[in-house]
DNA sequence: CTGTTAGCGCGTTCAT
DNA sequence: ATGAACGCGCTAACAG
């Protein structure tokens, strides 16, 4: 292995002086300057990245926290992060918590043995009393997820919004009788959804119907299964809300197998605004989310912390969704929107 | 920070000792073993990743690089390896190339920095040649893509058998005028499933027809696009073998649009087996890859050859792809399969 | 079985 | 503007 003694004794220097061109520091002369670039491609020397992080106690590496990455979702989300670190001269280490408390902890670890310099929270599944405790050894940054009690930048999206006008959309074709199918009580992503579900409701006189809730459907399967006991109620509801595109095309496929018509006998709206929903007959109503804009200001505001060494601070960033209008939702021409 | 000192100082024994306790030496008495273990919980002691790196010469990092990972394809791969990783005590670290060949060779760089201990390629941008220069800076792997001529081990599937089973079905169903659609000549892997369709071929007395060959389909809306060219050709193919699901996908939608029956009127066979195969409708008759076992294999290989710390192998490991046959390609009762 | 010592490769005072 | 020397935190000889 060539090192920078390797690249000094070379160019007639010191390691010093070759060190200062690597870091380009100002005073320099260009003479000097000259003869450690020639060393240093003669050598094909490439500083050893440990060796630096010891040294400067920085490692250039942030870790994203997902639950994994088959969801369509986290892998848009972590591509578009990937991206942006590089711009920005760091590394993406990727941390799929498969939902386990215990497998989140774990990666935690990373910040204590000073592997990464900061962290991005996409999960959470311990509490964030628990999570907290790791605050001291490396800065933390929400994205998505979110916590109100947690002083940390978050970055999110505006879900009650997003609950908000799905719903209103529904409420707005005629429908009195909405199921609400989603996933996980647990998340905050997942609650705020239904607060503004719940808005929605209020506005038109309605409230939660408990019998037509749904609340572990994450996946196709679990949408066509939802399907199944909605198909099967005496009173069913003639709308759905969904958490998931997915789990929408669940209930769409479920319907067909059925001979149920959508929109005509139930309409179904999804979330996420996947390439599934434009593609689905009938195509998906659903709600798009500026996952990359969420990325990108979740790496900013991260590397920001991490050069600043300050502690993070509590801050709030949050993005629009937006209700796109499709198929699955409108039966015939449009009526009010 | 807390260092291997601090510790060393409150267990009243020597650095050495406490080392030897972290990495579980054979000769340490009990006795001690325990004031270190006190010691270091009292303290919440943590190893730092740096230094051990520059001592060990060892990042227990290893790389992945993919084109990118909103392809679901990379994303259920890569999903796979970093469990695998995990299981082995190694992380990993995401490198999108975004098809360019310079992004490309950014990466590789880690290997010289030694910032990660091995990589795997899922991705080819450069020529072998090029690529095959970072071999003497750490262990590379191949994995889906391949290269005969890399003398490295290469985990693959065996894309000859998937074009020819596919194409099989295909003309077993009565087909004579047949497109391909996929994306890339470049990839070995396109190569291979063409190699399969033209056996395939051979065997039915027929040959590879440049009118119904489409090279640049990736997406879905591609398949649309190359729907809309295949409905105005005046003598045009029956079936359609892509080279994806989402192609796949997309050319089913575009018939839609226009009023095709498929498969009545046009077949169509995706390939991968993702979600949106099982939920299309028609249901997609596709292509199953074995993308975890493929998956668990690389990483497997990888660090083996990390571990033996002698230069990469010629290997070929092949697994196998199997035809799923659905709804795209059958009308009515199943003829012969 | 345990402690002392010497680097791993680099950046950074502190001199000059 | 440049060089000498020290130390980041850890492991691995080498002694004993």
């Amino acid at each position: 292995m060539v090192t920078i003694d390797d690249v000094a004794r070379l160019a007639g220097l010191s390691k010093s002086t070759v060190s200062r061109v690597i870091n380009n520091y100002p005073h320099v002369s260009p003479a000097k300057k000259q003869k450690v670039y020639q060393a240093m491609d003669a050598l094909g020397y490439v500083p050893n990245s440990s060796a630096r992080s010891l040294r400067n106690k920085k490692t250039q590496m942030i870790a994203v926290l997902v639950p994994r990455l088959m969801n369509p979702f986290f892998g848009q989300l972590v591509e578009s992060m990937e991206i942006e670190a590089t711009k920005n001269g760091f590394q993406l280490l990727i941390c799929q918590t498969m939902y386990s408390k215990e497998t989140e902890l774990g990666h935690l670890e990373l910040l204590k043995m000073k592997q990464v310099d900061g962290m991005i929270l996409a999960s959470l599944e311990n509490e964030w009393e628990t999570v907290s405790e790791y605050l001291p050894y490396g800065p933390l940054v929400m994205c998505n997820e979110f916590e109100d009690s947690a002083n940390i930048p978050i970055i999110k999206l505006d879900q009650i919004h997003g609950g908000y006008i799905a719903t209103k959309h529904l409420l707005r074709q005629g429908h009195r009788k909405l199921a609400y199918c989603t996933g996980g009580h647990k998340s905050m992503v997942g609650q705020h959804r239904k607060i503004g579900f719940e808005k929605a409701l209020k506005e038109h006189g309605l409230t939660f119907e408990n019998r037509y809730g749904f609340f572990s459907a994450y996946s196709i399967e679990h949408g066509i299964e939802v399907f199944k006991q909605i198909h099967q109620m005496k009173d069913p509801p003639t709308a759905v809300f969904t958490g998931s595109d997915e789990v929408a095309a669940g209930i769409i496929t479920g319907a067909k197998e059925y001979g149920v018509d959508v929109p005509g006998e139930l309409s179904v709206i999804g979330f996420d605004n996947q390439v599934i929903s434009k593609i689905m007959d009938p195509k998906i109503s659903t709600v798009e989310q500026p996952i990359e804009l969420m990325a990108q200001q979740s790496i900013q505001v991260l590397i920001e912390t991490i050069k600043s060494k300050d502690f993070p601070k509590r801050e709030r960033y949050e993005f629009p969704l937006e209700l796109i209008i499709r198929e699955s939702t409108v039966s015939g021409p449009l009526r009010a929107v």
